[in-house]
RNA sequence: GCCGACGUAGCUCAACGGUAGAGCACAGCUUUCGUAAAGCUGAGGUUGUGGGUUCGAUUCCCACCGUCGGCCCCA
């Protein structure tokens, strides 16, 4: 018998009797066997208690600096929890999936049970009690493998109806041979692993939270009880993040929102709905102000269109009764079908495109408008400006013949990325949303669909965009290009979206006359490059933690005098700033300036103006920047001229830079 | 919609069977002050709504509404 194994450093070893990597580790040196937590052999994770006996192999042994390696941890820590939870709630419990986490932003870990008993969060210091007592015992984790007969035998005598049909499901999938089981002291469950050990290796973890979750996540299934947790290779990790995660809920848009004066929600205008505060419009208002600038340029056309239309207006668009249950209930109209508020803006559009003859010649036509439509999303989905039942879209409609399209996607493409670069949006990714071929609820032909893909994949590859594909993720009506961005703590959003559509076109029968004196059929894109101005503004107040660049600010220029005395003075540089087009809030309280500073930093306003007796006299401001400090005393028309060329270069130019500039040299 | 938690002054929180309190914010007065919190006084609440248990409910129970964390779905 001989074994040979290569490392990943090219170095190898040979050995004539069966081998662990545990044991191959150790052989290595003492140390690595000590650190190691799993192996990877021939590119498979594994245990190191793995048995190698034959052949040559590579291995590579993991430890805790293996990013694979925390996913191991951090699966036995899922394991650790059902053990804790079995030896709790007794042998009733139902085992269904505990999958480590690793690209969620808060949570380690998680596993779903059947619960003879409900659980809330008091009951989760119980359950760690009980799994620090597991770790304390050091029970080895033992792999056991066992037919696919024997396993369904084994899970259906001790009641583990899940794992049953799980075993089922593996048969049916892949056609497994084996079925691998690990035993941790008396506790067995059914696992591909690998895993840690024994449970002492787990040193730093913490349960979370505790939520429901459908059994496979179909909910017409039966609601699980999910426990999410983390764990960490030592306690400091841990603990910083977990003081992570409380940073980013400062950051928290609902908070951030309520502390600033940026929007408010109302339970009596009803959930969901948005109010938008003075100072939250003006971000509302600027941001839209500037992107009509950006539209004007590109050639649209602004269009407006009331928030209501006839239901059988959705009927031929396809809205109605396919996303019946996103909708707001029909208004009756007596005799009439009734009317819908409408979920989306197209129908609309494509009416005003339908009011004239059109000519191959007004090709392409770019019908844009900041059009608000009413989505009855669940309550349990509602969440700050970011999921909500009334939103506005940047929305425009962009008419093409085939020879244009792809044309017409670019510039949106390009559009978006404009947008996300002006406010520094980085972390973004892109997605293309394709049809799942399984499902019915799309519209149109397969021809049209295929098209549309292909147009958009052409697009997205010229670009250069990085993306990833995902079907099931398209519009009822055609493909689309998503940017999903983060919140504050992980989730994701879609953003800006452009959508090719060749089958509304149809349903609403679409023409234009071409050059050849016939007709044709036009294509539309569907385009949002902010996707809606409430997400938006929600992801952006995290994102910039509520201190805005100053042209978005809505308050640009607080003006502090230093005493009542030099009120006039500072009424008077108010003035000219207002005179000038700059947001300026005179601070006439009599606090002291301290206080004055403070609530205005507090406030997250760029700039503050110190006016004294001192410039009065000699007729200058003194400039504070909120997190830059005092800049000194100058001319208002200086001061204007630099934060106007900071405004109007959105940020990009910044008096706070230029100031520290020269004050490196 | 489903599972769980939560809902007390404008905001952040306390009181948890004996009839509600603090800080900030707000109002009045005093102070006129130089780069992140001056002092005093005052006003502010049918404890989300509606039922129930109880001599008595903010506290215990039920229903509804809303919020939060998830699941599903979506801009």
């Amino acid at each position: 018998m001989s074994i040979t194994i290569q490392f990943p450093d090219g170095d190898s070893r040979q050995y004539d009797s069966a081998m662990t990597p545990l044991q191959i580790a150790s052989d290595i040196s003492e140390g690595l066997g000590r650190v190691a937590i799993a192996a990877e052999l021939d590119g498979e994770p594994v245990d190191l208690s793995r048995q190698i006996d034959t052949g040559d192999h590579t291995l590579r042994i993991l430890t805790r600096h293996d990013p694979e390696s925390l996913k191991v941890l951090r699966h036995t820590a899922a394991h650790i929890m059902a053990n804790a939870v079995r030896n709790l709630y007794g042998d009733k419990v139902q085992y269904t999936v505990g999958p480590a986490l690793m690209d969620d932003f808060q949570y380690g870990f998680y596993y779903d049970f059947d619960l003879p008993e409900s659980l809330s969060t008091d009951d989760l210091g119980k359950i760690e009690s009980e799994m620090k007592r597991i770790i304390k015992a050091r029970t080895p984790l033992e792999r056991i493998e066992l037919t696919p007969a024997e396993a369904k035998e084994r899970m259906t005598a001790i009641g583990q109806e899940y794992k049953v049909r799980m075993i089922d499901d593996l048969l049916t999938a892949e056609n497994v041979e084996t079925i691998s089981f690990y035993n941790q002291g008396d506790f067995v469950d059914m696992c591909r692993g690998p895993h840690l050990p024994d449970t002492g290796k787990l040193k730093a973890f913490k349960l979370q939270t505790v939520a429901g979750a459908y059994w496979r996540g179909d909910e017409n299934n039966k609601m699980l009880t999910r426990i999410y947790g983390t764990a960490f290779f030592d306690k400091k990790e841990l603990a910083e993040h977990l003081e992570r995660i409380e940073e980013a809920r400062k950051r928290d848009h609902r908070i951030l929102g309520k502390q600033l004066g940026l929007f408010t929600l109302s339970d009596e205008v009803g959930p969901g709905l948005p109010l938008w505060l003075p100072k939250g419009t003006i971000i509302r208002m600027e941001l839209e102000g500037w992107l009509r600038g950006e539209l004007l340029k590109r050639g649209y056309q602004a269009v407006m269109t009331p928030h209501i239309g006839r239901l059988d207006l959705y009927r031929t668009s396809g809205h109605y009764p396919y996303y019946e249950h996103g909708l707001f209930p029909t208004l009756p109209m007596g005799e009439d079908d009734g009317y819908l508020l409408k979920p989306m803006n197209c129908p609309h559009h494509i009416q005003i495109y339908k009011s004239s003859q059109r000519s191959y010649r007004e090709l392409p036509i770019r019908f844009s408008e900041f059009g608000t439509v009413y989505r009855f999303e669940k309550s349990g989905d509602l969440n700050g400006l970011t999921r909500v039942r009334g939103f506005t879209q940047d929305d425009a409609h962009i008419f093409c013949s085939p020879q244009q399209l792809e044309v017409e996607i670019t510039s949106c493409v390009e559009l978006t990325k404009l947008v996300l670069d002006t406010l520094g949006l980085n972390d973004y990714r892109v997605r293309i949303g394709l049809r799942d071929p399984d499902s019915s609820k799309y519209t149109g032909s397969s021809e049209n669909w295929n098209l549309a893909e292909q147009n958009i994949r052409n697009v997205v590859r010229d670009v250069g965009l990085d993306y990833t594909e995902e079907s099931g993720e398209a519009a009822f009506y055609g493909p689309k290009i998503d940017f999903v961005i983060n919140d504050c703590i992980g989730r994701e959003w879609q953003l800006g979206t452009i959508q090719v559509d060749y089958n509304l076109p149809e349903r609403f029968a679409l023409e234009y006359i071409g050059s050849d004196n016939a007709p044709h059929r036009p294509i539309m894109i569907h385009r949002a490059p902010l996707g809606s101005p409430e997400r938006f503004i929600g992801i952006l107040i995290e994102h910039f933690a509520g201190a805005f660049p100053l042209w978005l600010a809505p308050v640009q220029v607080a003006v502090l005098p230093v005493s009542e005395k030099c009120a006039d003075y500072a009424t008077e540089q108010t003035r000219i700033l207002k005179d000038n087009g700059i947001r300026a809030e005179l601070d006439d309280s009599p606090e002291k300036i301290g206080a004055k500073i403070r609530r205005a930093t507090l406030d997250k306003v760029p700039y503050m103006l110190i006016l004294g007796q001192k410039e009065a006299d000699a007729g200058t401001v003194a400039v504070r920047h909120r997190t830059e400090g005092d800049f000194g005393a100058v001319g208002i028309d200086g001061f204007i001229a630099d934060i106007r060329t900071e405004i109007e270069t959105k940020g990009s130019q910044c008096v706070a830079d230029r100031v520290l500039e020269t004050e490196d040299r």
